[in-house]
DNA sequence: TGGTTTTTATATGTAATATAATAAAATTTA
DNA sequence: TAAATTTTATTATATTACATATAAAAACCA
């Protein structure tokens, strides 16, 4: 998914300085080596550099200032919802608190979404979350693969609530999966789990805005419960 | 609230190709003309272009593709939570349903917002909102100004939320709020609505989720009619 | 002819260097 | 000492050159 080849300098080098930022290497209001240093110190031309820098910029997480430098803009401007900052934000600090704060995110966001899909929901979109639905069904048998069809469930739904705001955080919600699979072990095959999906679909598909948001809460409600339980083990 | 300086040129060939890209004047899959084109076109540096087509595949818009050119990536991959694309598209496409949408996704964010406040708001973040009704009660009398007042209440519940997704969403709520006024054009002044407000700092203070809930809804609701009655003099 | 391989052209990727702009720091001057 | 001036450090912009990947064209071959 991502849209950067890996292989390219330029992106290597944002990737690279990016974690280096969330890790703390360089904090908030200080500033990176200049320009020239960063470059010989990375083997990189400065052009290069300058570009990763710029991307960075571009996410919110620094600021070039003349004279001054490159500064570490505070935690406030990041752009969290970008799926590369998220991505480099869990890979390098995965707490328990942060999956939870995830979790409240897609609370209030499939929350909504579930609800507007009870208006908005095409035929097609429909169909594209019975398929996912499917596919969860068909993973229980070992035909298919758990994490994939459980994210294509959920993003199938983003995208049915007509909201072209909810439907482009499907990347969001797909990570937040990811990592609490990876990180709670857990979720996979637990009895009930595929029920609880099947009834947010009949909800939606029979139209029942209140109902389908109380199969919503209550499945991420389990996913709260889960992260409690497994995630001690972590952090 | 930009953090880029706009006399910075990377910056502006920035904004402006983006709002060309927003505009449709380069569609989706199509390729821009060729780095040195564009740079002649536009009369600046090849060096300069790059960082700005570099900022540009950060924010999802573009993709850069070696030998076939720059590309224009489908719209779902742009990072609609980034406050400069936020604006071009507002700046340029403010249609209703848009508009409708923003505050879908307000009523998500600010409603679970609210309910964690409940839960996690310091001392410090409650005095923060009731400043903001203090201003917004001022503003009423011609003391303080409607829309930055308004906007401090809604982003401090954001902040009070405790959760680190949703109080980076300031930035989303402050430029739906600009907008929907700008273009609605009511919204303030309105009786009743200070008293909405009051509400829901009542109940965060009091720790009632379930009341703030309904408190956020209500208000919320009510920007959507007006957007609805207001609104059809648009577009 | 039709498919395969080789070549060429083209666009982005990377590098290196020079100069401009600018804001902070240091110095000079009244 | 305080204001004005100069120096300096850092990013900003421009220019040029070359590298590299690859799509398209050309040449080749069975």
């Amino acid at each position: 998914m991502s849209y950067h080849s890996p292989q390219n300098l330029t992106y290597q080098l944002t990737s690279s300085i990016g974690l280096d930022i969330i890790k703390g290497k360089y904090k908030t209001g200080e500033v990176l080596p200049t320009e020239i240093a960063l470059s010989t110190e990375l083997q990189v031309s400065r052009s290069a550099l300058r570009e990763a820098i710029k991307m960075l910029s571009a996410k919110g997480l620094i600021q070039s200032i003349r004279k001054k430098g490159i500064v570490v803009l505070p935690k406030s401007n990041w752009n969290m919802f970008d799926e590369d900052v998220l991505r480099w934000i869990l890979s390098s600090n995965p707490t328990i608190s942060l999956l939870k704060s995830f979790t409240e995110v897609r609370m209030a966001i499939e929350i909504q979404a579930a609800t507007l899909a009870c208006v908005n929901a095409t035929t097609t979109d429909l169909e594209k979350i019975e398929l996912a639905l499917d596919r969860m069904k068909a993973a229980e048998k070992g035909l298919d693969d758990h994490l994939e069809s459980d994210i294509a469930f959920h993003t199938s739904i983003l995208e049915a609530s007509g909201n072209p705001f909810l439907s482009r955080l499907t990347g969001f919600t797909s990570t937040a999966l990811k990592v609490s699979i990876r990180y709670t072990n857990a979720a996979q095959g637990k009895s009930g789990d595929i029920a609880m999906h099947d009834r947010i679909y009949e909800h939606i598909k029979s139209k029942d805005a209140e109902k389908a948001q109380i199969a919503v809460k209550e499945l991420l409600s389990n996913v709260f419960e889960l992260i409690d339980s497994y995630g001690n083990d972590f952090l």
